[in-house]
Order: C-alpha cells, then structure tokens, then sequence
DNA sequence: ACGTGAACCTGCCGGC
DNA sequence: TGCCGGCAGGTTCACG
C-alpha cells in the first residue's frame, strides 16, 4: 500500500488522536513482527514524525523515571490504520481515549519500540536519504550520485538517494522526467529533471491523499480513498495511449517489480 | 561494493 | 463452479 504520500496521509490522521495522549496498551499475537511493544505502554505519545515510509513516534515516560523511547511503524506492502476492526487487523492500540486498529493482509509490515533513534534492526530507515519534500534533498548532491548510479529505478527504490519513493513514484517520476527505468549513469540535464519531477510528483500525490489502487487495500483511516491514482501516468497504465505523445505505455518487469513506461519518450541510452 | 533473486505472507483476479 | 498460477504499494538477507 504505502509509499511516501500513503504514509504521510495516515500520519496526517493519526496525528489529532494520538498527540498527547496515553498508550495503555498495544495488543497482538505477533511479537517478532511488533516488537517491544510492550515498552509503549504507560507512555504519552509527544509527536509523530515521518521518515520515507516510516511513522515515528516519540514516546516519553510520564513520571520521568525511564528514558523516552519511539514507536516505528512500517505499513509493509497492505498496511493500513482504521477506526474500527476488520477481518485483518493485526494490532489494537488503545489509548486512554479509545483505541484504533492496525490491519495488514499479508503481514509484511513492521512495529518495534526502541531507544530514540537506535534503528540498527531496521537497515533501510538506518541509512535513509534525504525528504524529497525537504529543504535537504539537495539537486547537486543528487546530480552527483546519480551520475554513477546502475538502473535506475532500482535505485530509488533503494531509499538511499531519496526517502520514500516506491514503486508508483518511481514510475511516476521517470515518465514525468522522460527517463527510462533501466538507465544508468544519468546525465546532468536527467538527473535534474528527476529531482524536480520527484518533488513535483510527491507534492502532488500528498496533495491528493495518496493512491487507492483498484483493490481498495489502501485507505485513510477513516476508510476515505486517496484520489492521486486519477492523475497516474504511467503506473498501471499500460495499454492506454502515453498522455505526452500518445504511445502505448508498456509494462516489464525490473529489479522484480512490474515497471511501467512510455517506449517513445523513455528511450535507454547505450 | 555492487546487483540479483529468493523469502516473508495473504488475497484477489483471470484463465482454463 | 472451481482450481491454479500469477501478481500485488516493501524490506531484508544470502549469494556471486
């Protein structure tokens, strides 16, 4: 479900109920995929931040007798936040003002309390790349990696060069920046066009709520729909004529992940 | 130090 | 109708 975009609409959401207030308990039957939790209990939630993918919280101790400590959630491919349970809930967090559900179908996604910022058991938060939406994602920086970076798409996908691109972003971002997602070594001239067409791309798609795709798997958690999947040009439009020049968008497979673009104005060099 | 591929899970959809 | 393969928004680890 949730990219960058996903993930800033739940934060967005969760924020009002969770801000201040007392986790009393988090329940589940999982504890190799929701870790710690335990440690969460008794304490007041003091914010709720977002790094690429990742909600954080940080959560302090009341009476000041233990360290502050901070909640990492990771949606996974179908996670998602509701207000009521459901047939896939998988943790119930109750706070001192009521509780809200955790679903996730195929349980790839991931909670764990640790010390602030001890992200050692989560490699890719660990070694995440700057906000696109923010002041540090720096277009020489970028232009310099990408110089000598392998494919591409894969690589933003790593979340290394960037926080929070998935597979709909990428897509996105390359159609927009006429790039092909297997290219290597990008030019100048390409690789500011992807740094802008990310930032414009992100912006647009928090703008719109995220993408609900056609199974409906991702939804606020008041069950409302993204609407960013309206205005997709090359994610799961294959088959339908390229909105630039009217080619075929086509779809492969790269680095395992079903990719979608337009052979016209995505041309590989070398 | 890469890049690739499998593994982790469940559900849904299309084809036969 | 029913079964089966293929595919799905991600991350991590084991290889070569």
């Amino acid at each position: 479900m949730p990219e960058l975009p996903e993930v800033e609409t739940t934060r967005r959401k969760l924020e009002p109920l969770l801000l201040g207030r007392t986790i009393v308990r988090i329940e589940h039957d999982a504890p190799d995929k929701y870790r710690d939790t335990h440690r969460a209990h008794g304490r007041v939630v003091r914010d709720l931040t977002r790094r690429g993918k990742y909600i954080l919280a940080r959560l302090q101790d009341p009476d000041g007798h233990e360290d502050d400590a901070e909640l990492i959630v990771h949606l996974g491919m179908t996670g998602g936040f509701r207000y009521e349970p459901g047939p896939h809930t998988r943790v119930t967090l109750h706070t001192d003002e009521g509780a809200i559900y955790y679903q996730d179908a195929r349980k790839f996604g991931k909670w764990a309390v640790v010390d602030p910022g001890a992200y050692a058991s989560m490699p890719t938060l660990a070694g995440m790349g700057p906000e696109p939406l923010g002041d540090d994602f720096a277009v020489d920086a970028f232009v310099r990696a990408a110089a000598t970076c392998g494919p591409v798409k894969p690589w933003l996908l790593s979340q290394v060069p960037v926080a929070g691109v998935g597979n709909i972003y990428a897509d996105e971002s390359l159609w927009r920046a006429r790039i092909h997602p297997a290219q290597r070594r990008l030019t100048l001239d390409e690789a500011t066009r992807l740094h802008a067409a990310i930032r414009e791309v992100m912006a647009e798609a928090v703008q719109a709520g995220g993408s609900t795709l056609s199974d409906g798997t991702y939804a606020q958690p008041d069950g409302l729909s993204g609407l960013f999947q309206q205005q997709h040009n090359a994610y799961a439009r294959d088959g339908e004529p390229c909105a630039r020049c009217g080619t075929t968008i086509t779809k492969s497979v790269l680095a395992q992940r079903g990719t979608h673009h337009c052979p016209a104005c995505q041309v590989r060099r070398d």
